[in-house]
DNA sequence: AACTAGTTATAAG
DNA sequence: TCTTATAAATAGT
């Protein structure tokens, strides 16, 4: 008779394992296992999919269909492009939220047209007004407008950077020497998890990482 | 004998299932499994974990642990504090992320108030200025350098908002009524899917649903 | 990393 | 949806 050399899949409880060996390998294997469900549901119903995780030692793993990468990138380097540049394996249904999207991209892009020109106006104003003598009482009163504008701007502004930052922050990088923003772009290379890329070929990484240039 | 009334589940091959009614089907279940295995991950582990997913329909579907909505939430409504609200359930990792994206948070925070203290200035510039009777000239070029910053902040919104938008489009939400992207609010309710997010109480939407307001 | 046996997910009806 | 039989994922070794 051969030997049982085990018991078996036994049931547990769904709660934080406590042994940290066990958790490393449980996180392992059952990370393999989302990210398996969840490429096997992108391309079953050809739909997107993105998955992002943590190991419990806090290293950001991710996986995304058509790819996670593409659209991690954009963002960051500002692309204005609202095509993302994968071949829509999808359906056609991305289609009509692109174009409504590319609608709403332009009436942001008019508003702020807009705000600029309305700021212009007032400057040309000023100038005006500075040649007809009044120039105390509209010096400040234009000085008023000017300041709300601009602090509706850096409000908005600063919402806006809270945005990007924040979201930053959930698709996870690597910060190594904090400088502007605007200056951010994506690094490839380092841990890339090349192994599961390959098993999962609609897009898996270890991680996309991030540094400031 | 009892009838045999089903052939029990059945090998399939993973490819693209073209009978639309199966695919929703398909669908459903899949995104539930996946999603009950990212909670277990979440759980077992204690890790951060994150799904989003596209229905066939283009519906997002979104699971997150601790809490995927607060996180947008906080994306949308501009909440500043970088203190995402969930006990840090996690390691201690997570922390020196979070003081990094601190320090970087207040050196983009600094950035645009000097850059507007520096707008002010110019304004404050402007009206000493006319009050010393170089009008003509002076008005012109503050005109111009008035200009060239706002072009400036300009261009920084420009990216900064495809940034939001691009994210948001990824992140998924739906759009009705197209507005500014700064009156952007959440709206739970609607296709809010109580069943799944009772299910997974770490946190799991049919969708947040977004719209403009 | 592999094995095994009991558990869980799910294709089909 | 709900059921059933089977495929697939996985706990413990």
């Amino acid at each position: 008779m051969v030997k049982k050399s085990s018991k078996g899949r036994q049931k547990i409880e769904i709660k934080r394992i406590n042994d940290e060996a066990v958790r490393q390998v449980t996180f392992s294997k059952r990370r393999s296992g989302v990210f398996k469900k969840a490429s096997e549901l992108s391309i079953l119903c050809g739909v997107k999919t993105c998955v992002i995780v943590f190991s419990p030692a806090g290293k950001p793993y991710s996986f995304g269909h058509p790819n996670i990468e593409s659209v991690i990138n954009g963002v960051l380097t500002g692309d204005t492009s609202l095509n993302l540049g994968e071949p829509d394996v999808n359906l056609g249904i991305v289609d009509s939220r692109r174009v409504s999207k590319v609608q709403e991209y332009n009436h942001q892009y008019n508003y702020f047209s807009n705000l600029l020109d309305s700021l212009k106006r007032q400057t040309e104003a000023l100038q005006v007004s500075t040649e007809e003598t009044e120039r105390e009482a509209l010096g400040m009163s234009i000085d008023k407008i000017g300041l709300y504008e601009l602090q509706r701007l850096h409000a908005r502004m600063y919402l806006l950077k809270n945005n990007v930052i924040k979201q930053a922050i959930e698709l996870s990088m690597n910060t190594s020497s904090p400088t502007s923003i605007f200056d951010w772009n994506l690094v490839r290379g380092g841990h890339f998890n090349h192994y599961a890329a390959a098993i999962y070929p609609h897009g898996c990484g270890s991680v996309i990482g991030y540094r400031f240039l």
